[in-house]
DNA sequence: ATTAATTTTTAGATTAGGCTAAAAATTAAT
DNA sequence: ATTAATTTTTAGCCTAATCTAAAAATTAAT
């Protein structure tokens, strides 16, 4: 049986290593963790004992392929609640974090194969992330930053990069939510800031914002 | 902070005390918990300790206020959930437990609220079992035991004492749910079995099922 | 009212996870 | 190519929750 802190770690891992794929540093996992890197290295080797991941001394962590079915699936998982907390129980996108945090350790196949079905099959959380499918499949679509754009590009709002509540609380004042169109108008080379047109309102976004911002240009 | 075994050995509490008025003993929980007297005896310390029970030495336990509350709270989470899982996502009354035993540790006071109302606040769980308000506050109805009821009596069922996936499935299998009409029609001293027509059919009932069924006279 | 049986508590160990401080290895900088 | 800075690991200790075995208290039985 796995833990709540491991699965808590490999998680960390999986999203550090996007996917999983690269080698992931002690104290990349330490901070995502908010823990001492001298914790890390007893439950990674921990991880290694029991099959979760590989590795070697002083040379980082990778997850095998029974550690990122489960990291997959918790990510799953937390997604899949997020949409039930939004469609379901009128959450707004910056309250469902935590809740999900919580309830994506739930242990249950049927509940989670009940609760998609229930919520017909999302394909995206409430922040435009994918939605990984019961084999771990994830479907990515060609998305770009706000950053990337170019001036005249009429775009979608597809997702954030930043989930933090602060952030998604600035676009909800701004009106901006995902589907919603935004033309790029003029960016400015000295601050890099954007001028866009949001429904039908001129407005100028920083570059920090601009980077936090996944669009699909139409 | 709770911490969730607390909240679990509070909950053992709760339901031996019958909504924790008596004392219980220390052998009593370990029995309900599956573990053994002397780590009760510890826990009952702690509990004891934080506020949330009552122990002397040698003397059992009984939650305080701020225990009850607790206990009261995770039986209302724990039944709303019931209710979710087989209203919403399909679940048969005897799957329900396992699960709602996970969901039940939760914690996010909006995310009960809005469950309870997106439930349409229901009064009781698949099992017959009262939800409590959220002020703690339990309306129950005035049921019997089936072993109870006289000759000549016609009831609805409406709750069982036992909810083992077990029995749950011999009445599923006799085709007894809840709101189904039972009329009593002989009661046989010798084994004090009862003899009942259900769905217009005739059936024998061992003293065992009646003893765990409830019913209310009409 | 003693003795016997049962229940409960104490004492001491164990396991999971985490921490601090010091040592070892790696990486960066002169 | 050494020295300096950083990262990582080790060693030893701590807390929560558990266990076993033995001791103490309570309850039951003669």
């Amino acid at each position: 049986m796995i833990t709540l802190t491991e699965e808590n770690y490999i998680k960390a891992i999986y999203h550090l290593g996007k996917q999983g794929e690269n080698n992931v540093s002690t104290n990349a996992i330490a901070k995502e963790m908010e823990t001492k890197a001298s914790s890390v290295t007893d439950m990674v080797k921990k991880l290694s004992e029991k099959g979760y991941a590989d590795y070697k001394k002083y040379q980082g962590v990778t997850l095998t392929t029974k550690g990122k079915k489960i990291g997959v699936n918790v990510v799953r998982k937390h997604r899949l609640w997020e949409v039930f907390l939004v469609e379901k129980l009128n959450f707004s996108w910056d309250e469902v974090h935590e809740v999900a945090e919580q309830l994506e350790h739930i242990k249950s196949e049927k509940l989670i194969k009940q609760l998609d079905a229930f919520l017909e099959y999302p394909s995206h959380d409430p922040h435009g992330d994918p939605i990984p499918d019961e084999n771990g499949k994830i479907k990515s679509i060609d998305k770009i930053l706000l950053s990337q754009a170019q001036i005249g590009d009429v775009c979608i709002c597809v997702g954030v990069n930043d989930s933090s509540s602060e952030f998604l609380k600035y676009l909800d004042k701004n009106r901006i939510a995902l589907g919603v169109e935004l033309t790029v108008v003029h960016k400015e080379p000295f601050d890099n800031s954007v001028s866009i047109l949001v429904n039908s309102k001129a407005l100028i976004i920083s570059n920090m914002i601009a980077n936090n911002l996944f669009v699909k240009v139409s």
